[in-house]
DNA sequence: TCTGGGGTCCTAGGACCC
DNA sequence: TCTGGGGTCCTAGGACCC
């Protein structure tokens, strides 16, 4: 009789990671940027850096204005948006030639499971050295791959291998391999975490790994603790496959400091609701958790939120109970502070989402009281909205909408980006 | 010279039910 | 009458990731 045993004890995991991807694209598209230091811009902040801007300490989501005074020749470049999916996409299916087992974790990084693909194209490290090969050769970018017995050792390999580099840590010198590195490089340390540990006296995975659970977790909580002592015993997650379907979509939109009106919030809400309550239609999807989050000045933010009785995909209905969430946010603060708040992003996210056949309408709320069904105006306005995205199916998105809806360059409204700018 | 936009997950308190 | 414990849902805030 067959025993089947998953062989856990080779390095058969595999982190393979675009390398500086929006940066190294824009590199290849257009070659006089090649060896040059260039940062890829998107709403005052940096998206991605060439590793030769990285030398001057340039990182992504560094305010561009910082960034150029790190490296006074840095060549800002427009992101050709629509290139990074496609040109992904190839390096996915490269990487899916040689096993099933891919899990896309974002647009330019994927774990694979290469343990039933070794017969046909050789261990581990061969693999992850064929798979750069390929997409060098094929594609034209720098990927660097990471190899190890599970998925965060891999990811963690694959960032020391950076810049376009292969790294395999073998079973017998995980810890030697592991202890050295700073605990920042752990999936799931950022600032926060960071400076806690440093408070200990904690820099490095090797200190950690002897530092006692219960000091970490009695601060940081259960879960980050635990998460951070399983990769300091090593028996963190080893199966990799499809990622769960999304639990939320979202969308935001930061404006600038200013004093809200009503006509401002319901102009943006409007624009907000209509990308997500569209989104959710395209995904067949509803939700019947509302969320909205008012950033204030200083990176303070405020959170409120709705779970209403039945799930919800229209434009006007989302609109209507995000306004109404905003406002109880923004009242909040107010009322705190003393004086009216100013404001500078408005967000809107919807979640606890379940699947909606394409004929199902929408429960009808009533608009005074989104918790009670009420009127009729809920079926109206999903038959409304749903030839709307006929319509901008055929024509395109710019063919039809509400009003008011501010209209947007680059995310940012033209008038605000312009305060912001002056500031 | 304060900082975009898309997400995930965790925690903690309160309400409510059994 | 008083009391305890467990589970789930909702809300708000926060950390983190790409």
């Amino acid at each position: 009789m067959f025993v089947s045993v998953r062989q856990s004890g080779d390095a058969t995991i595999l982190h393979a990671d675009l390398d500086s991807f929006y940066a190294s694209v824009e590199q290849l598209l257009d070659p006089s940027l090649r060896g040059k230091a260039i940062a890829v811009g998107g709403g005052g902040v940096v998206l991605a850096a060439s590793y030769e801007a990285k030398r001057f300490g340039v990182a992504g989501a560094m305010p561009i204005r910082r960034a150029q005074r790190l490296c006074p020749h840095l060549m800002l470049v427009t992101g050709h948006f629509e290139e990074y999916p496609k040109l992904a996409d190839r390096v996915m299916a490269i990487a899916a030639d040689f096993t099933p087992a891919v899990e896309r974790i974002s647009i330019d990084e994927a774990f694979l499971d290469v343990s039933g693909a070794m017969h046909l194209f050789g261990p581990p490290g061969v693999i992850g050295a064929e798979l750069r090969r390929r997409v060098r050769e094929e594609v034209g970018l720098p990927i660097s791959v990471g190899a190890a017995r599970s998925k965060h050792l891999a990811k963690v390999a694959s960032q020391v291998a950076k810049p376009d580099g292969l790294i395999v840590v073998e079973p017998e010198a995980e810890r030697t391999f592991l202890d050295p590195l700073p605990v920042s490089l752990m999936w799931g340390v950022g600032p926060a975490v960071q400076k806690y540990l440093a408070s200990l006296g904690v820099h490095t995975i090797g200190e950690l790994a002897r530092t006692p659970s219960r000091s970490v977790e009695s601060l940081l909580g259960h879960a980050v603790g635990a998460r951070l002592n399983a990769l300091a015993v090593n028996s963190d997650p080893r199966t990799v496959g499809p990622l769960p379907r999304a639990v939320s979509v979202g969308s935001q939109s930061a404006l600038g400091r200013t004093l809200p009106s009503p006509e401002l919030v319901r102009e943006v809400l409007t624009h907000l609701a209509d990308r997500v309550a569209s989104r959710l239609r395209a995904k067949h999807r509803a939700g019947r958790t509302v969320t909205v989050r008012v950033r204030l000045t200083e990176f303070r933010s405020v959170n409120r939120s709705l779970t209403l009785p039945e799930p919800i995909a229209t434009t006007l209905t989302l609109r209507e109970v995000a306004e109404q969430l905003v406002w109880r946010g923004i009242h909040d603060q107010s009322e705190q502070a003393g004086e009216p708040v100013e404001i500078t992003l408005l967000a809107i996210s919807v979640s606890n989402l379940v699947h909606v056949d394409a004929i199902q309408t929408e429960l009808p709320l009533d608009p005074d009281d989104p918790r009670r069904p009420g009127s009729l105006t809920g079926s109206v306005r999903w038959a409304v909205d749903r030839s709307m995205d006929r319509v901008r199916s055929r024509f395109g998105r710019d063919a039809v909408g509400y009003l008011p809806a501010r209209t947007f360059a680059g995310g940012i409204p033209d008038a605000y980006r312009e305060l912001a700018e002056h500031d």
